[in-house]
RNA sequence: GCCGACGUAGCUCAGGGGUAGAGCACUUCCUUGGUAAGGAAGAGGCCACGGGUUCAAAUCCCGUCGUUGGCUCCA
């Protein structure tokens, strides 16, 4: 092998041996063409790198595309400085902050100074960033020594980048220039602006420089690019998408909830088909979790203050929560409950308990009350108000790996029943670093950090482990699903707690006539149920199961002629505990079907003359129209097929 | 909590210094109709709330509340 040439080594583990100094886009081109055409940038020894950056040492190279995600943020993060060139050049003097890529597109924080910046006219920006890209202006990398990155921005008067630049060591700073533009960035950039096919500025924003209330507000402009045309407009559609499937639009036009000033903001209020979702959902994991040898409790909503004294939540979250209620004569103070688990505790103290106990599961559908900031009340997935799906298991240390199992098979069984296949699971560990901050002995952390990694393994579960994420209490197990629209959501948790249980005083008596203390789980497959109804309802656009709908079916007699056959109908199918109602209004077949189909009502059955005659009824699915004629039993059958699972 | 936008009939929205409009929903009547909107009439508003400016405020200004886009937060 010469000495001048490098040896790299590709994803599919085959080497290619290139001259020294060869780039990613030098290891593109040894492929393929097309190859190279389409790589923005390149994963070198795991760093990502600008694809014209030359890689001097033999290296394990992965070329990264529009598909690869970081390919993906690159290219965006290169948007956000053609966004910023665009800006620049429209409105001159302004200021500019950071502009990373995020999830979907990127932003750019702006200090427009002086400048009148009218939201009417983002497409005059879109426009100009489409001509400057197709400039195919090249992103130029170049090393800065900080006293000329400091002069440049002096000159310029932008004290946001040097804000930025008084952060950053001497000799690890970097400038990139495409066009008329030069920006601090330490980097990758896509090859050149000529990527960049379509732009689309969707939403403009306050943001705070470095996130500081006490810091200016900038003007923060969030955009999207594609490489091409279609995927912008098949983006846009997908929000469309998600504006039509918003549970806020969905829950007021399926009549599901709904909020009132008078009661109070954040305090959702069930109308009675919400109720009836939330009442299924609810009787379904009840059923779940029976069998799975949970043990139902109920509790007040409201607790003696010591309570949460004792669980330490007073003095944590005392100031931020709804404040104490106190009596009339004693002046004695009780809280809103904002969890169960202390009143769980309380339940498990309340007799003598053995190893032969545990675990003891103590399930409660108990509504919590959190006094959550104003800004961040949103639709149900934000509320002060809500119902947990709660429950905690008391068990011994050595019972943690096995009681994870057993959540974890409970919640895959719930996430499947309700159409959610897509998720991960994060593990949150605790910071390896600085391991006083938590609570509990380092033996009995490693063991529940040991369980919880086993025990996902054992589930084939596609994971994230974050280390410094775990509660101060215990470690814990998120489970993200993705919805029909790619998004994600964080409902389920299980948390393992070395706190309360010191807290409460809790102990069992073990096999050795000694007192131990137990572990605790806290575990919730749905979270909230007003935040899952939420993330469902946006799931399955408001078409939910068969089994959990508010109304499974709507009679529709074809005249008032046929309404005591319409009543027997329905009586028959209330017999067979199918839920629905029956349209007795004066209206014509086809407006009844109109108004169960937008009411996405699954089945309508349509009843007259000849029905009534022979008994039948006929049977018109949503969204798919007619499907002939059934007699009563015939139809049941059907019915009971399509509504298994729950 | 902070910044911006918004708040008009049950819903979706138009209007805009001279005391309110549409469509749908609702009520009544006509119609008894066979697979996505039958017809007519009627009723419905303190224009979020409280101040201010003005001869006159739903409209302009200030404040409060709520909604919303973000920021910060989330046991």
């Amino acid at each position: 092998m010469s000495e001048s040439n490098i040896k790299v080594t590709l994803p599919d583990g085959s080497v290619k041996e290139l001259p020294k100094g060869s780039s990613g886009m030098d290891v593109a081109l040894s492929i393929s063409e097309g190859l190279a055409r389409n790589v923005l940038a390149a994963e070198v020894n795991g760093e990502v790198w600008d694809a014209s950056r030359a890689i001097d040492t033999d290296a394990e190279v992965k070329l990264l595309t529009w598909n690869d995600a970081d390919g993906k943020s690159t290219y965006w993060h290169s948007s956000a400085h053609l966004m910023a060139e665009a800006l620049e050049a429209l409105y001159p003097g302004i200021k500019l902050g950071i502009g990373p890529a995020i999830d979907a597109g990127f932003y750019y924080d702006i200090d427009f100074g002086d400048h009148d910046f009218d939201t009417e006219n983002l497409d005059i920006i879109e426009k100009k960033m489409l001509e400057l890209a197709k400039q195919k202006n090249v992103y130029e990398r170049s090393e800065v020594s900080k006293a000329d990155a400091i002069k440049y921005f002096t000159e310029k008067g932008d004290e946001y980048k040097l804000d930025l630049i008084d952060r950053l060591e001497d000799g690890d700073i970097t400038f990139y220039k495409q066009g008329e533009f030069t920006d601090l960035c330490k980097g990758p950039h896509i090859p050149h602006t000529g990527f960049i096919k379509a732009a689309k500025i969707l939403n403009v924003a306050g943001a705070y420089w470095k996130g500081d209330e006490n810091n200016k507000q900038l003007t923060r402009l969030y955009a999207i690019t594609f490489p091409k045309a279609k995927e912008l407009k098949e983006y846009l559609e997908l929000l469309e998408e998600a504006k039509k499937r918003d549970h806020r639009k969905l829950g007021k036009e399926l009549e599901l909830f709904t909020f009132s000033e008078k009661v109070g903001h954040g305090l959702p209020l069930w109308m009675p088909k919400g109720a009836m979702l939330k009442d299924r959902l609810e009787t379904f994991l009840k059923k779940v979790q029976l069998k799975a040898g949970y043990k139902p409790v109920v509790t007040p909503h409201i607790g003696h203050k010591d309570l949460y004294v004792t669980s330490g939540h007073y003095e944590k979250y005392g100031e931020d929560s709804f404040q104490p209620i106190s009596t009339p004569h004693e002046g004695e103070e009780f809280i809103l409950k904002p969890m169960n688990c202390p009143h769980h505790c309380e339940i498990y103290n309340s007799t003598p308990k053995s190893y032969k106990d545990l675990p003891l599961r103590l399930t409660e559908f108990g509504t919590v009350y959190r006094y959550e900031q104003s800004g961040e009340l949103h639709g149900l997935t934000r509320v002060r108000g809500f119902t947990q799906d709660d429950a905690h298991i008391f068990c011994m240390p050595e019972q943690v790996k096995d009681e994870f199992l057993k959540v974890i098979d409970l919640v895959l069984y719930v996430f499947g029943a309700l159409g959610f296949d897509d998720f991960t699971a994060q593990i949150s560990l605790r910071d390896p670093e600085n391991t006083q901050k938590y609570i509990g002995t380092d033996e009995n952390w490693a063991k529940a950090e040991k369980a919880i990694i086993e025990a996902t393994e054992e589930k084939g579960l596609n994971t994230v482990t974050e280390l410094g994420e775990a509660a101060f209490y215990g470690p814990k197990l998120d489970f993200m699903v993705k919805d029909a629209l790619g998004r994600s959501w964080q409902l389920g948790t299980i948390q393992v707690d070395y706190n309360l249980p010191e807290r409460f005083e809790l102990e069992y008596t073990g096999s050795d006539n000694q007192k131990h203390r137990p572990v605790m789980i806290h575990r919730a497959p749905f979270g909230s149920l007003e935040r899952f109804v939420a993330v469902l309802t946006e799931h399955c656009g408001g078409n939910f199961p068969l089994w959990l709908t508010p109304d499974q079916i709507a009679i529709l007699p074809i005249s008032e002629k046929y309404a005591d056959y319409a009543n027997e109908v329905y009586a028959k199918m209330e017999d067979y505990d199918i839920r629905g109602f029956i349209d007795h209004r004066d209206e014509k077949i086809g407006r009844k079907i109109r108004d169960a189909e937008t009411g996405k009502i699954p089945y309508m059955l349509i009843v007259g003359e000849k029905e009534a005659a022979e008994g039948k009824v006929s049977a018109r699915k949503h969204g798919e129209g007619d499907l002939g004629s059934f007699t009563q039993d015939e139809f049941i059958k059907l019915f009971k097929e399509a509504a298994s699972v729950g």
